[in-house]
DNA sequence: TCCATATATCATGAATAATTGATATATTGG
DNA sequence: CCAATATATCAATTATTCATGATATATGGA
């Protein structure tokens, strides 16, 4: 993971289409959802949603799986992983009892 | 924490310097660093450094303190911790097992 | 093979953002 | 109060990004 990549994460995440869209697919998990079906429930049109997702995969956030006719895109939880850790690499360094909530709320209840 | 808070979050971390500058503050923790010393370590101008500082600030990740002559930055770990909760949201929803990597990965040693 | 469905790509115009030189503001020391 | 230092703001140019309409590609069913 380098300084591009990450970028290339965060300008993705820039933009509230696809940020509702990654937030929807991170919490639709392993089922993911169908690129149409995700454009109907987020109402906006069939070619902006494919832009939308074509830029989130190019920045490795999400995956997708032919389906028939259909498409099915996954939030890639490998590649948020990377650009999270990318961006807090060394945060316990200068002071580690600021990492400990930001853990706490992260970390959901599984 | 909306989306449009979260947006401008992330638009910020989607530019290199903005993205590099967070993360020596991040490394710095408590400590923080001057304006200054920070435009010197990147070697980017004063004015750029100034502004791309003050698109930080605006996004809630990071804050300053007058100091003297110079202003102090530092990582606003509470903001830091709002955005990515909200892009986290849920995620064990679907797929709980999907989590735990990805949080053992911004898990710290501290 | 032909048609319908599902998604992707292309071209374009409108809006946003980035860097830079110049200048302004704020603080300290003399 | 004046000069020096540290940072912020302004104006302008250039470069990116976005949504959109139109069109292309790919798959499945008849």
């Amino acid at each position: 993971m380098d300084i591009k990549q990450t970028t290339s994460a965060f300008a993705a995440l820039s933009q509230p289409t696809r940020l509702e869209a990654l937030r929807i697919l991170i919490k639709s998990g392993t089922s993911g959802m169908l690129a149409g079906d995700l454009a109907d429930l987020m109402e906006v049109r069939q070619n902006t949603m494919s832009a939308n997702l074509s830029v989130l995969l190019q920045a490795g956030l999400v995956r997708n799986e032919r389906e028939g006719r259909s498409i099915r895109y996954f939030a890639d939880f490998e590649g948020l992983r990377g650009v999270l850790a990318f961006l807090m690499e060394d945060c316990c360094g200068g002071s580690p009892e600021k990492c400990q909530p930001l853990i706490d709320e992260i970390t959901c209840a599984c």
